[in-house]
DNA sequence: GTGAAAGCGCTAACAG
DNA sequence: CTGTTAGCGCTTTCAC
């Protein structure tokens, strides 16, 4: 049987001929669809195995109309949540015998519409998307999404103009938790690392609410949990207090340089995110500072190697792998037809209390 | 304008008649081939968009025979190291027009041949595949892909079987690199923590070369590699020093807690992978250890924690986006046409000395 | 510059 | 139980 270089692959015609049946039957029996005799059911598999024949699904979902393709347009496929959610959503999508197309946008809008356009185009039976929109922002892109009617799951973020499933967790609740823990050690100062990105730092609490309309719900939310928790405990907002810097490491680490460096700076920092996290790690060890003695820390996202950190760093867990799993169920749902009417459903993220908070030295205090 | 629910999309054909032209024209038109007068290309235009007209890449397809999408089947989309060449993988694909379909095997062989099935139905332009085959194992499932003549790039592994490009790093020299270092501080018992998975540990280096053999190519190298270096300086080969346990972070730990135990413990250990390096940091810290004092120790695979822990990390860092790129552009060159002879491309990873080594200490020695 | 017609590989009615 | 036929939406000759 040596390994010829057949340019073109054989087809259920082809299989048909040589196994001297009609094409339907052929399509009959490799579709595994219909009734066939077992006895020329044997012989076209037998043909069919002998020339390699494997069905051509672009052909079969041009008729059929359906891909068994899942869309997921995320916003940063090198995030280590959506790296834990993707993975809860291609095991249930694979169990349920679907594949998953994946395209990742960076945050950016343009490719956010670009991807959604490429999903359509393909035909994918179904999208799931972790929209690049603030929570009150219009998403015209979405709008063929609607009109196709393709069910649609959004993920982790939610935008009120966009009537769809949505799969999310307590942001609010969890960060407010996270924040209380510090205060309730005795931390009045509190840093909060990825607030919303805007050019320049909130006037006021009320000002911070109109960037909240318009950041991503998720920070909007774990910003409202902050603010939450320290109206609670009657601590005045500080504005200097709240980042508003691009989301990467580097920013991280020099925007908690300078809350260190202010006359009156935080001695606790609640980081929001897992880059936020290094970020502010990195920044913390600059400083010579040592947590939690100088200074507590509590992140975002659960990894191992915070937990092996010394000390092991608190931080709030999001059920990653559940998230995944729960939107494809949701997305699979719709697919198959259900038309109940759209719900959001929230999953809860919790405090994993670790070594990383303290009381607050007498010394920066 | 208000958003029905139009559940069959507007065709060529639709838009032909809306625009009272010939179905050709319009297909030239949005398809961007051929020519037609800039009048009537205008007017199909406006219509096109008017009746939100999107091209059916499935049906595009099917005549053209090209989808525009690389087929990548990873080993483990969790994995750090996958999720960075991911990136590199995407972006390089992006930018050349093409779409990535990724498929995720748990290095378990019958989802890999499931996830080729899988590609080569949806008709792939090409697969990037990082085998889960050790380097002397015969892959069956590639035949159909060398049949059809598909073209395949293998990544991070080579195996001996397989005629096809490869894109890959200096695994043995990197691993000797390291291990070397260790050896140049005053190391001479240097744990290895992910050997390949056997049942047993080798009997004797013989032994283990045999097991080499039919281990992932990467994991072997770099065994290699350690091989090489204790031979350089003269050091006996202890089978007890090198783990071959599943490559699960829980599994490192307690394998390197049973090498601690031993009467004549490691002062040194390499961790090859990302997983491998917090299970050993978890055993050094519930053993109570201090690194680098008590213990030197070497990872694989940089990270921002890596650099952010206390020590900070020696690793072995790999050109993880490069090698993504360049396993794109090595299939799109394919695609292409390119007809050279199959060629390996080596990166270099190479070692970056951080605090997690020092000289051995005279009571562990 | 433009239109008519064939066909990609498959499924789905419908006959037989 | 099996074969014939008609498309799915698009590109691509090939005439006009």
């Amino acid at each position: 049987m040596s390994i010829e270089h057949d340019r073109t692959p054989p087809t259920i015609s082809e299989v048909a001929e040589a196994a001297g049946v009609g094409r339907a039957t052929v399509a009959r029996t490799l579709g595994g669809y219909g009734s066939v005799s077992p006895r020329t059911r044997d012989r076209i598999l037998a043909v069919a195995r002998e020339l390699g024949y494997r069905p051509n699904s672009l052909a079969r979902s041009m008729t059929t109309g359906e891909t068994r393709t899942l869309g997921v347009v995320l916003a940063d496929v090198g995030n280590p949540f959506f790296v834990g959610v993707l993975r809860g959503l291609g095991e249930a999508a694979r169990s349920a015998g679907y594949d998953v197309l994946v395209l990742s946008t960076d945050e950016d809008r343009n490719r956010e519409a670009a991807a959604i356009d490429v999903l359509v185009g393909k035909q994918v039976d179904g999208i799931v998307l972790s929209p690049a929109a603030g929570r009150s922002d219009v998403v015209p892109h979405l709008d063929i999404v609607a009109k196709r009617a393709i069910p649609l799951v959004l993920l982790d973020r939610l935008v009120d103009t966009v009537e769809a499933d949505a799969v999310v967790i307590n942001n609010r609740e969890a960060s407010r938790q996270a924040v209380a823990a510090l205060i309730a050690r005795g931390h009045r100062r509190v840093g909060f690392v990825w607030g919303p990105v805007t050019n320049e730092p909130a006037a006021d609490a009320t000002d911070l609410r109109r960037i909240i309309d318009h950041a991503l719900w998720s920070d909007g939310e774990r910003l409202l949990g902050y603010l939450d928790a320290l109206e609670e405990a009657g601590i005045p907002f500080d504005t200097s207090l709240v980042t508003h810097v691009l989301k990467h490491e580097p920013q991280a680490t020099r925007a908690v340089l300078g809350m260190l460096a202010l006359s009156d700076p935080p001695t606790a920092i609640f980081a929001t995110e897992t880059d936020a996290l290094t970020g502010t790690l990195r920044a913390i060890r600059q400083r010579g500072l040592r947590c939690p003695d100088d200074i507590s820390l509590i992140g975002f996202d659960d990894s191992s190697w915070a937990s092996v950190m010394e000390p092991p760093i608190s931080v709030v867990a999001q059920p990653v792998h559940q998230l995944g799993t729960l939107a494809a169920e949701c997305l699979l749902a719709r697919i198959a037809g259900s038309d109940s009417p759209a719900s959001t459903h929230v999953l809860e993220a919790n405090l994993i209390e670790r070594q990383s908070v303290a009381e607050p030295s007498t010394l920066t205090r």
